[in-house]
DNA sequence: AGAGCTACCTGAAGGC
DNA sequence: TGCCTTCAGGTAGCTC
């Protein structure tokens, strides 16, 4: 589901009844998400209180009252759904309340100074992850490691970007979605950044440089904050922690388009296959 | 080291 | 209606 403007989304949703508010019980539906939880997950986290919630790419990160963090990622269908309130009695109640709970892994009952709230984690795919990392251990865990820099934070410059392309002889559209390059760009925003900046997703990757490194720098910024803007796209399911569907997918230039016209030239826009996944362009404006 | 491929898992949508 | 195939916002782990 989500790709960085959608997790953002997400941390905004999360940070006012997370933060602050402290975890007085963590319910396990199921243990193994992409991986199965760590060790002790549920003490790790049971009595802590939650210091801020941030992001890092596409990860969500609670850092706790314990020194420890909670890292989580979504994957493509996990989701966040806030519920106010005391917990209800296991049974009819609280399945007549929620929709679809067959998929409710792990569910956060924090409490805050204004009351209960639960946070339940859904995924149908359990492609999602959580971890925790121990005190100091967050630049080092598996997940943080090499992940390149911000693409909305001061180290993600046009010169930046250039060098992490430089070596690579693959299309620029597989680049953009390795996370060691710039953390955060999936499929959408990728085939969105490169219809901007008149890159085809074609092109070597180390043939961006100079104003087409500077074109794609820009765009790649200007996409992922008017996405943020826009509360990020809602495709299928996807809904912000409120519930409140993001509408950034109604200013898709290429994404999910094929067939449909260019905005800027009329064009059919061409769908392609690249390391397995779709890709979308304009073949007239982008080269 | 880089690049390509498979695998993980479920559900939705389309063809017949 | 139902069965089958394809596709989906991600990424780890394997080969070459």
């Amino acid at each position: 589901m989500p790709e960085l403007p959608e997790v953002e989304t997400v941390r905004r949703g999360l940070a006012p009844v997370m933060v602050g508010a402290r975890f007085d019980r963590v319910e396990l539906r199921r243990a193994d998400l992409r991986f199965p939880l760590p060790p002790n997950f549920v003490s790790r986290l049971e009595g802590a209180r939650v210091e801020s919630l941030d992001r890092r790419g596409k990860y969500l990160i609670a850092s706790l009252s314990t020194g420890e963090s909670l890292i989580m990622h979504l994957g493509m269908s996990g989701r966040f759904t806030v519920e106010a309130g005391a917990t209800p009695r296991p049974g009819k109640f609280y399945f007549a309340e929620r929709a679809a709970p067959r998929h409710d892994h792990v569910i956060f009952h924090m409490q805050g100074d204004k009351g209960r709230t639960r946070i339940v984690y859904n995924d149908p795919r359990r492609f999602g992850l959580m971890d925790v990392a121990g005190i100091g251990g967050l630049q080092s865990n598996r997940h943080m490691k090499g992940m390149g820099p911000e693409p909305l934070g001061p180290s993600f410059t046009a010169a930046v970007l250039a060098a992490a392309l430089r070596s690579r002889t693959a299309p620029i559209k597989g680049a953009l979605l390795d996370q060691r390059v710039v953390a955060g760009i999936g499929n959408i925003y990728a085939c969105e950044a490169l219809f901007r900046a008149g890159i085809s997703p074609r092109r070597k990757a180390r043939s961006v440089s100079g104003a087409r490194s500077a074109r794609l720098h820009r765009a790649l910024i200007d996409v992922l904050s008017e996405a943020i803007e826009a509360g990020g796209s809602s495709l299928k399911d996807f809904a912000g922690s409120d519930g409140a569907l993001g509408y950034f997918q109604h200013r898709f230039q290429v994404y999910d388009r094929e067939g449909l016209a260019c905005s800027l030239c009329d064009a059919p826009v061409r769908r392609i296959v690249q390391a397995g996944r779709s890709t979308f362009y304009c073949g007239a404006c982008q080269k």
